[in-house]
DNA sequence: TTTTATAATCGTAATATTGCAATATTACGA
DNA sequence: TCGTAATATTGCAATATTACGATTATAAAA
């Protein structure tokens, strides 16, 4: 065991649980911020922003990537990144259905 | 290593992730949505609902009710869940003002 | 009090994640 | 082509998470 069992789950679910994994590290929340804040794109600034290896950061550049939520652009040798905001937004809308219909009359 | 270094970043990059966190597995988003579409409280139908064993359902129950997500009360024999919309409320304010606030201009 | 139903906890195995050093790759400029 | 800067990948150690059986607590009912 120490498998997820997705398959037992909703595709619903699943997307939610999944979209949710990929803010689910301030190392990522804090990437996202920053090129947020960048307004546009940079390179590997972020390893000297956030205090974490280069190898670490460009992991967790991957698993954002993987998401849909990153471009990228080669700029020199050096690689420009910015947020696809249309993924993003999805997953905000995604993500604000499940609080919105979400409903408890309690006990 | 293997440890996430939570000290580099600062408090909202953290609750973010932590609030994130809550719903970025299956279980406990499935747990959340079927303590809702029962409207009030509910008991270890969550077990038969689910297919994951008692054990299992309980410990995702205790990371949502430690995120302060749960209200629970004992009814009878039969313990009575229902979902802390304040908190609820909140999550969904914190994780939209992230979704809100984030740009990006592309390269 | 004993039984029974319900839920929490413990112990443990399997797997996933995090982080980094070392190394590879990629793309440019000399 | 060589050297160099920027990123990606690999391999590994430490730790976290997921899942479940077994056990333990808890409270109502018999």
């Amino acid at each position: 065991m120490g498998v997820t069992k997705r398959y037992i789950h909703s595709d619903y679910v699943n997307d939610i649980a999944i979209t949710a994994k990929v803010f689910a590290h301030p190392a990522r929340v804090a990437i996202l911020k920053y090129i947020s804040e960048q307004g546009s794109c940079i390179c590997n600034d972020i390893v000297d922003e956030i205090g974490l290896s280069q190898a670490t950061i460009s992991q967790h550049l991957a698993v954002i990537a993987d998401a849909g939520l990153l471009k990228g652009t080669f700029k020199g040798k050096a690689k420009c990144y910015c947020i696809n905001m249309e993924t993003f937004e999805n997953f905000r809308v995604l993500l604000n259905s499940f609080f919105i219909t979400t409903k408890s009359k309690c006990c």
